[in-house]
DNA sequence: CAGTATCCTACGTGATACTG
DNA sequence: CAGTATCACGTAGGATACTG
């Protein structure tokens, strides 16, 4: 039986990012990462995931590098966003940008999107963007914060305000 | 049984985002549709894959409205990128950046990249970066170019250089 | 709290053969 | 050329129960 074509020996580099980013719940724990989750619970909640799986997909996170799992006191663990799993924030946002343009679905709000992503210092909305290289100040994750958008509901506006206070930065 | 869940009837646009392009083959068949091809044998041929999955893949990107199948002469079609596939694009770019820089593999020529992406009216390298929204001319897959980098093969460099002869524009 | 351990199923994938 | 038709397989995903 010929295994399923590993892109991760591919030479294009979308389809050896796709090997990490493409399975389909890995986006989405990192979503959660983004926002400052990194407690295993606080994952499973979130995303109402099989811990199971969960373990699974935050094992392969881990040995592709793009989260490492810290030991706190007593046997806890946290998993924290590396480098180079912070870099993944611009394709991140780049496909919240697409999926709110198009996959906007009928029962969604009108008046905009569920979160907004701001510039942390000023406050004003950003965007993705392509650009001539180096013309622009680079912008990470940790420059932006998320908050509710127009559509958002009552949870997501809570769970986000208890995120901006944890949050000692997770670095 | 509880079939898997189904992101594209989550909240989040980035879910629903990978509903569409999260499945392996979807963003690699998209690849090809940006560097201009169109036909059903030409995707089979660049991507290596079964003409079984090729087709239901094709299928579902239509549906999804990122690609149209069009007629043409003698009952053969070509599939289209719409507005809605062509904007995929700065995600695209992000994943191959972020490739470029976090999936390299040992053997990759140390001097570049595979591929280079340039501005097409001044020759200049792209990227992608966050921005504050509206503050820099909106450049898509439209006003790019993919040049052969340093570490191309000279089979690469022949299909890029004949893409760019045949390409009329795939609107 | 932070996971393992089982068991199960559906689907994405693959090879190949065939058709208008 | 542009697919469809079979058949088969592995594995991500899921439910649930259990452990240090």
């Amino acid at each position: 039986m010929p295994p399923r074509t590993d892109f991760a020996q591919e030479r294009c580099p979308v389809a050896r990012a796709m090997a990490v980013l493409g399975e389909r719940w890995a986006i989405l724990i990192l979503r959660e990462a983004f926002y400052g989750v990194t407690r295993f619970d606080a994952f499973e909640r979130a995303l109402g995931i099989a811990p199971n799986i969960l373990a699974a997909r935050l094992k392969a996170l881990v040995e592709h590098g793009v989260l490492r799992k810290v030991a706190v006191e007593g046997n806890r663990h946290e998993y924290r966003l590396t480098d180079k799993g912070r870099e993944v924030y611009p394709a991140f946002l780049a496909l919240k940008q697409w999926g709110d343009r198009w996959m906007a679905l009928p029962e969604d709000s009108p008046v905009g999107s569920v979160i907004e992503v701001v510039e942390r210092s000023t406050g004003r909305p950003v965007e993705v963007a392509i650009v001539p290289a180096g013309t622009v100040p680079p912008m990470t994750v940790r420059d932006v914060k998320a908050l509710p958008g127009p559509g958002a509901s009552p949870a997501l506006r809570e769970r986000l305000e208890t995120m901006h206070k944890d949050r000692a930065d997770a670095g």
